[in-house]
DNA sequence: TACCGATAATTTGAATACAATAATAGGGAT
DNA sequence: ATCCCTATTATTGTATTCAAATTATCGGTA
């Protein structure tokens, strides 16, 4: 009776590490072939999607497909227009800025909140030991995608360790929401970078951030602790632009799903 | 083509404004419903909800409920269980508390980026006529109810002209998110003073927050606006305590709809 | 040619029927 | 008497059918 939520866990992970998950329900299966479709840009920004259309491709009834195609509204992938349907969002660079302050703010947030209250000891040690193997892997001085490919799973346990520090299920539960969005995740730019001859020095800055952000939380440095999530969260939008105008001619931004939600120079904003 | 959203719009103020609404679709009448009889407390904090208990009280087949469960679910008064099913949710004081810091946390960011940014004068000169309303209503030394009344609508208008000066959507739709809870939105603890001897003074303090923050927004005066709308937030805090330390004992906590869903000191935290 | 209306077709919303899985209760064995 | 296994029941997940509404198409008229 106390057992919580399986179902609406974050299918992120789930899709992320590939394999297709055949067991999980087919709503779920409908879920994440549906974002990895969107992700994939073969259902583009601003298109119409229609039910039917996503049975035959999918294989499956209606109904675990109108049940993903809700549940990627609320994710913020779909918009629900008027008289039924749903359309592909496409998200202008200022959108992906903005998604990116606000995870910083929060981040900030519970930064904050876990110096002024203090952190359970046993967490902090952890966080401790999460940076430590984070330092192990930019030892090298250059990083193979492996390297990078570890330092995304860290470097997700150091969010998930610091929102545990705040002790605060009604903020976390709004920030997974957030980093749902695919751009908005702590590491989505990282992998971005992996070309990039300066790749490793933006992690080596990004670590010292996250050193100093556990040593102000442990020294009860509320403002401070704030202060470096949110400067923190400015690396991604760095990230998000050497993306975009990179000298790369875009290799870098090809390699990005994300991109695919661009809408290049919409309506303004 | 571009019409975007009337369905999954707030379904708030639909419900709010008390008419049943027999036009909309049977799942947001769902909704609708389901959201009304979780805060009546008919479905109380831990119950286990069953399709087929609301299809007999409803009297509407299992798909606009499934429909109306999910986005329930999403809305954060439900939560899923690990086999299927939903269960209500209920809220700690802390819980209820983080969700009033989060929305001013994020007010202060829409507040901040207004002041750095440039609001619109149009929406600038909306907000200061918005506010002499509520000056209007606050002229009289005591207030009755649908002073108050008055007050609520004119308050959410302004957080709402708010939203509009920073123009981002996408932390304007977060905030919505948040706001969504039935404590945390803006003006949720508001009537909840309706009685108290002090509670036009709360409103005064509340308003000239108002005022300090548009003057912020138009000075440029980026972290002063910020401050301000997380101070503002803390009003509802201390309403929040107000309601249910209160000397009246729980007289006012009993009008509010919201305390239905409170954990009297669960598990810690 | 452009515009308006009617009809046909497509598409979503709702209801029901069906399948699979989890909970429960009952009986048997140790 | 208790524990475990099985069978039944209840409940969710999926498919399909039906209805309503919206959109598209075609024909006619100004």
């Amino acid at each position: 009776m106390k057992t919580i939520a399986a179902k609406s866990v974050n299918t992120w992970t789930i899709g992320i590490n590939g394999s297709e998950n055949n067991t999980a329900s087919a709503a779920v299966r409908a879920q994440l072939q549906l974002r990895e479709l969107i992700l994939s840009g073969e259902l583009s920004g601003g298109m119409r999607i229609a039910e039917l259309a996503i049975v035959d491709k999918l294989g499956m009834s209606r109904t675990p497909i109108r049940a993903a195609l809700m549940r990627l509204e609320q994710e913020g992938l779909l918009e629900a227009l008027a008289n039924g349907g749903y359309a592909v969002k496409s998200f202008s660079e200022s959108d992906i800025a903005d998604a990116i302050e606000l995870r910083g703010t929060l981040e900030g947030l519970l930064a904050r909140r876990a110096a002024e209250r203090g952190a359970p000891a046993a967490v902090l040690l952890e966080a401790r030991q999460c940076l430590k193997k984070i330092d192990d892997v930019l030892a090298s001085n250059a990083l193979n995608d492996e390297a990078f490919s570890g330092y995304v799973d860290l470097n997700q346990r150091f969010h998930a360790l610091l929102c545990e520090m705040a002790d605060s299920p009604v903020i976390a539960h709004q920030l997974e929401k957030i980093a749902s969005l695919p751009f908005a995740s702590p590491s989505a730019f990282v992998v971005a970078q992996a070309n990039s001859p300066r790749a490793r020095d933006m992690l080596v800055v990004a670590q010292d951030q996250h050193r100093q952000v556990i040593d102000a939380i442990e020294q009860g440095e509320g403002a401070r602790a704030e202060a470096i999530m949110r400067e923190h969260s400015r690396l991604a939008q760095r990230n998000l632009r050497h993306s975009l105008t990179g000298d790369d001619n875009g290799e870098i931004a090809e390699s990005l799903k994300v991109i695919k939600l661009l809408r290049r120079r919409g309506a303004g904003r």
